[in-house]
DNA sequence: TACTATTCCTATCGATTTAGTATGAATTAA
DNA sequence: TTAATTCATACTAAATCGATAGGAATAGTA
């Protein structure tokens, strides 16, 4: 089952929308939720976050829409992952009413790193993984299954 | 910061308390949560889960309470987190309801087996980690603030 | 036996997060 | 000028998280 949030899983399909299209041709966020069976005002919000993270690039008005800002093998999942998440908010240490350094229990210090190993860990896997890629396994896929119906 | 769900993070702290406790005599919830700050009827319900995963077993009664089912070497963190996470349902890929095997998007199959390489990245960092270890870990840390205070 | 301390079971609750809708302003090609 | 589109912001329903609550079951002890 996949777990992502669904908000990732859109942005993701969207993003792989965007790939297989012609880059020199925005692409609407309604055209992208028709397709992908995705709520289009729903898409409109996650493509935000894209535009934010710098992954596609955005046309108003009428004939706008989007296209990818790089090249899908220059794009990791990890970047898309990372920009839909809401990166990180300053995860400082300190506590802001006291200035001091917050004194937290042992167990809270010791897993607190260990949670940054498994963040690393996650992020390993997905920044080997590129947009290009997604793009190859999604055709052979949809190939497959067409032959399948064909039988 | 450490983003392991309190329930989580609870559940590590009191199997810490239990390990540093002596493992013939049970320890109440309500001295773990005494000890950790945590609340007293919150342990108890983290207690039981730990308990179903076969980590600590419990005496019911007067002077009952728990006691570490493994010795703590035995333990790894992946365990722990899995235990108090609920234990994934039946990932089972067939729709209950037609009995069909699930016709999700191509995108959908993709992100489940990336999924699933996500989830084996993290229980291999923390399969690696023993209870053992956290607690000596602990002890370390403890120490050293002691020292501090010392100065 | 009665009393008390404890685990065990299940329901409820408030806050936060997630997933999605709604409304409409700003922008731009035709 | 119009129609199509992104952009900004607020709202809402449902799920999940972090507990709290009440009481039944069990067991040591007087």
């Amino acid at each position: 089952m996949n777990r992502f949030p669904i908000k990732v899983t859109y942005g993701i399909m969207a993003t792989i929308e965007l790939a297989r299209h012609d880059r020199s041709i925005p692409l609407q966020a309604k055209a992208i939720a028709r397709q992908q069976g995705i709520p289009s005002r729903f898409i409109e919000q996650i493509l935000q976050a894209l535009k934010q993270a710098g992954i596609v690039r955005s046309l108003r008005g009428a004939q706008g829409g989007y296209t990818l800002a790089q090249d899908p093998s220059q794009i990791s999942l990890a970047d898309l992952v990372n920009s839909m998440n809401g990166n990180e908010a300053i995860p400082s240490t300190t506590n802001s009413s006291t200035g001091h350094i917050e004194n937290r229990g042992a167990s809270s210090t010791i897993l607190s790193t260990i949670w940054a190993q498994v963040q690393e860990a996650e992020q390993a896997v997905l920044r080997v993984i590129s947009l290009q890629s997604l793009v190859e396994q999604h055709q052979k896929l949809e190939s497959r299954r067409s032959l399948m119906y064909h039988i």
